[in-house]
DNA sequence: ATTATCTATAGATCTATAGATAATGC
DNA sequence: ATTATCTATAGATCTATAGATAATGC
């Protein structure tokens, strides 16, 4: 084992792995100290509860998650050019974290209190985010480049498209029969297949 | 209480609205009992485990989710008419069942063995929907009325745009401050939306 | 008689903590 | 001394079943 690292990062990794596959409630204590290599009692001794455990890894993954939305905006180049790359930077950080969309969607649906904290951690950032990203995309509309539409639309299309071939993953791989290698291959065209998507439907 | 029901079927119903809210994980016999009205030792009388009894709520579900690609085909409208008919159908299933989408996405996660007969449910079904759509999906590119996508691709859209409101329904409501009346008037404009997006990122 | 319902309980978790011991940093 | 780790256990679930009793259908 690489022992290099501290115990309490050992159990943290390890954390982050179950509650990614299985989710909060599945995800006992005593599994994640098995798997770091070390009793259930020092889970509890570093995070006191399975709850604050919980919390440190999903405030981690949020940070990913929206900062999935940032890309370097540089002025230079068109609208298209710049909503493109936004697509397929948020695409890209799924395609790293592709486990992620699951746990936010469960946590969220199974445990409508921690909206509250997750609103918190995301509001000025995306009240950032959405404010600059609404302006330049009114101004297009004005010039007649593209259709009218609200950013919130436009921004669930293109979550909704980029979210969706994660959360189906096991069922992909199960009916057509895919391994890894094949699924990450699918989602690579998933992705330019998304972005076509939304470029074509954007035009006036 | 309604006693013209049998107490069967009141623990059917009951099991059916907290999976759906919560999963399997987190529902407890104890807790279904309570909500239909008897003890927990029944629950068990009539459907022996949890799990049955999940099974039981489960293929009924899935048979609701699939059949809302099912749509009957009118030969004598446009294959834009009919296409726009099948994403409105499928549109609608899921707002009439808003928390089906999480709880089938839960079990494929947290639950990949339920795959296998997820699968022997749907495929016939699925294969039968798939191909004759396929065809004329085909059919359609040849003549040039639309640009090339596959059928798999195309399913992928409308699945994704059609399902991720539902998901992100708690997000939504309370980000933006939403009754139920007022999210429900949301996703009837987003039904429009998905056609739009969908019909338009199709033309040639 | 048969079926539906209840009470009670065994046995399996699981979380959290108390208290003992080992490792580490001065 | 302080911090990290362990063993042991209390207390809270939860699922599933055994066995008693009530309700129902002949």
């Amino acid at each position: 084992m690489k022992k290099d690292k501290s115990m309490e990062k050992e159990i943290l990794i390890h954390a982050e792995k179950l509650f990614l596959k299985k989710g909060f409630a599945l995800t006992s204590t005593t599994e994640i100290s098995r798997e770091s290599g070390c009793n259930q009692a020092l889970v509890h001794y570093y995070f006191r509860t399975k709850e604050k455990l919980f919390e440190a890894v999903f405030q981690n993954k949020l940070i990913v998650f929206i900062s999935s939305f940032l890309q370097i905006d540089q002025s230079n180049i068109s609208f298209e050019e710049k909503l493109v790359g936004k697509i397929e930077t948020h695409f890209d950080v799924l395609y790293q974290n592709q486990q992620l969309p699951f746990l936010i969607i469960n946590e969220l649906i199974t445990n409508p209190e921690r909206i509250a904290a997750i609103k918190i951690q995301v509001e000025s950032n995306v009240q950032l985010i959405y404010s600059s990203f609404s302006r330049e995309l009114e101004a297009e509309i004005e010039k007649g480049n593209i259709r009218p539409i609200s950013a919130l639309d436009l921004f669930l299309s293109i979550l909704s498209l980029n979210i969706n071939i994660f959360l189906l993953k096991p069922l992909l791989k199960d009916i057509l029969s895919l391994d890894d290698e094949q699924f990450n291959r699918m989602a690579e065209e998933r992705k330019k297949e998304n972005v076509r998507t939304i470029i074509m439907s954007l035009k006036p």
